[in-house]
DNA sequence: GTCTATATAGTGATAGAC
DNA sequence: GTCTATCACTATATAGAC
């Protein structure tokens, strides 16, 4: 059980869980140290002492949550056998996702990490990008998708739902997404299938 | 001719550009007003003669960008007379303008307003998007396109090139998008077509 | 309209006791 | 591990001359 799933007793976790929150309601700049300190119910000594500095929190939470979601990705395509029904889970896993735990999706995939993180920018989602775009090619190679170019055919079959949940995050959309979901799902299948 | 298409010599308008060249590049929060009075190569107290503060030079950015681009929006609708041949044009539009002035499609459609405009936050593209989704619903009425509830309807068409566009404008896609525009055309078609 | 110089506040970060 | 108190600095914004 990661930090953002469970309220915890560990005040590690209770940092990262407080600056994520915050992150996600104001913003990682108008988010002082001072703020995360008051939410999450420590002292400022006890902040410094875990992490560096401020951008490391927001280090530390881009490493621990892409890698948690990285690992349900890959859970989600080893129980499948096939691109269809792969590509299917991994929406309706983003769906649930975002409703359940929206400040995780907002941070991991939404946020601007070049901005806030100078020093060595993570290409934003690398590994998780790489994974899905590895899933997709292998569905052009055995027929199962339309040929397209590498760098068209992720965005066409996943950029519906990337958007659409995109303005679910900014209150544009009101519907829950799993209640949209067949229908981004045969939008995006109608787009790239054979 | 808006202020970022060619470089003036009214201050006003530097000071605008400058700004909006430094968002782009470093981001709002770590641009200072002093960067942007040196990028400008005027002085802070003209910066505030023109406007309020900070946020109001951003908030004058997102008028009169999104003003442009939704008058370039009506042009393309205007051009033409069925819903293919206006979101054809629409997505067109979106790969040059990206090319030409990656600033202003980052700052209009990518960056966070919430975060930077606290007060009356304007909703993201908020005109634009009324626009687009009314071009598609009349696409639907008319049997164009399948039938679909609104809040899918958007993000399926367009929903893969505005992704593509966000990878470009973070470094990940290197092709320029014209180059892809004919097979992202192609996937979105295919998605919403009746 | 345009400039320089300065006041003010708030933030990131440290020191050091317990 | 955890706390309080405090520093040093930067950035926004203003005052006031030309």
């Amino acid at each position: 059980m990661s930090f953002y799933e469970t309220s915890s007793k560990n005040k590690r976790d209770r940092i990262l869980h407080a600056a994520l929150m915050l992150f996600r309601s104001k913003g990682y700049f108008k988010t002082s140290v001072h703020d995360i300190r008051e939410q999450a119910d420590v002292s400022i000594g006890l902040i410094y002492r875990y992490f560096k500095n401020k951008e490391e929190i927001a280090q530390t939470l881009y490493q621990e949550l892409s890698e948690d979601v990285f690992v349900n990705i890959e859970k989600n395509i080893a129980q499948h056998t096939n691109t269809h029904d792969r590509c299917r889970a991994i929406m309706a896993y983003y769906a649930q996702l975002t409703e359940d735990f929206p400040e995780v999706v907002d941070f991991i995939f939404f946020t601007r990490h070049k901005e806030i993180l100078p020093t060595a920018p993570p290409v934003c989602t690398g590994k998780i990008q790489g994974l899905i775009r590895q899933t997709i090619q292998e569905g052009i190679k055995n027929g199962e998708l339309r040929p397209m170019s590498p760098a068209a055919a992720g965005p066409s079959f996943l950029g519906g739902m990337m958007r659409l949940i995109h303005l679910r995050l900014m209150g544009v959309v009101q519907e829950p997404l799993p209640t949209l979901l067949e229908e981004m799902w045969e939008s995006a299948w109608r787009a790239v299938k054979a």
